[in-house]
DNA sequence: TTAGGATAACTGACCGGTCAGTCAGATATC
DNA sequence: GATATCTGACTGACCGGTCAGTTATCCTAA
């Protein structure tokens, strides 16, 4: 036995790096294997040391994406001192920082929402995710109704139409990415909705 | 020459239906042109009398879906004896209306989506779209604003927080189709934002 | 009424390129 | 020298696209 230092998780997030670049701009179809060897340093047949098909390299991408963001989100949630007006506005603030780290990500995110009406395992994550979000987000609407601070209304409602505000404005901003900012469009978006909501 | 009578029309949108049954079950990457040619009861040879790539076919449902879409919004506009309120809503029941027809092909949207970042001709498509909902949504806020309807502020924002609203509905239920109801859920976002912007 | 010619419409076996995944061997590190 | 790590040539399944041949439909002429 020699116990020659543990490079497998270096190695992994190496080839998801690589990966992600690589479907982002080629889209799982047209993507080779070859092509994230190629872009990750390593042999095609290393990758498969630590992967076990393309799809599953496929799939190491996606959870590595909620990772990044929901430990971000939570963060926020702590914080005593905010209003819930604050407090949605730093959530759509903490999506937003996310998002454009992420943006030339983008087409992959599409494509796993396409593959999540056909494998049930890419759509757990995101019900996990809307799972996270509903409990983040609730408590500090219905907090905010209960202070008079927001109007009346269904706490899990007015989440979900949040929720999906952020969501659609970046489908909005996929719609023609070069004339549409991200981050003034998020936040126009939420500014409107807010205002909507206040007392 | 023989006056035949030209099926060519017949056969293409038969073709686009059995291949967005196809494509929707199985992701553009797991289609077999054979599957195809089975579904729509031709054979493989005769798909590609009519379109000239699996690519080609795959785009060719991308302008059908757009062409019913916005026929059926673009009648509610004419109508003046609606408030814009009323206006709004007709425009997120039609698409409503739409969207559970189209269901199923959820998946091929999403494919859609991340295909418009590397290829043009889609995004065009999308832009239009875009370029259409503006021009639709935009003079009706604007009139509800100047009647003092809607609260003041921006109509082109506004329209799109709207837009982005609507969109990002399909998301979130596309999130967990099984336990959220579509025609629920934009309902109810649709309300609470313009609840939101009501003076 | 029908034979048969013309051609539009269609078929499906086949071809050739592609590429995910494998593995025998090479290399690096201890 | 032991073993963890890596390499890349290779293989075989797969499937988009083609096309020589078949069938269906219409027309005309006898």
């Amino acid at each position: 036995m020699s116990p020659r230092p543990d490079v497998s998780e270096k190695r992994k997030s190496q080839i998801i790096e690589a990966a992600t670049t690589v479907f982002a701009k080629s889209g799982f179809g047209k993507t080779r294997m070859e092509d994230i060897a190629e872009e990750s340093g390593l042999s095609k047949g290393a990758l498969y040391l630590y992967f076990k098909s393309k799809e599953d390299l496929f799939r190491g991408i996606l959870d590595n994406f909620f990772h990044r963001e929901f430990k971000a989100i939570i963060q926020l949630a702590g914080d005593e001192r905010k209003t819930s007006r604050e407090k949605m506005m730093m959530i759509s603030e903490v999506i937003i920082l996310d998002l454009e780290k992420m943006k030339f990500a983008m087409p992959i995110f599409f494509e796993f929402w396409s593959m999540s009406f056909r494998k049930k395992a890419v759509r757990k994550i995101f019900q996990q995710y809307m799972e996270n979000y509903v409990d983040l987000v609730v408590p500090i609407v219905q907090d905010g109704i209960d202070r008079g601070k927001f109007r009346h209304g269904d706490a899990y409602d007015i989440s979900m139409a949040f929720g999906s505000l952020i969501e659609g404005s970046l489908v909005v901003w996929s719609y023609d990415p070069e004339n549409v900012d991200l981050r003034t469009l998020v936040n126009k978006n939420s500014k409107i909705f807010l205002d909507g909501i206040q007392n």
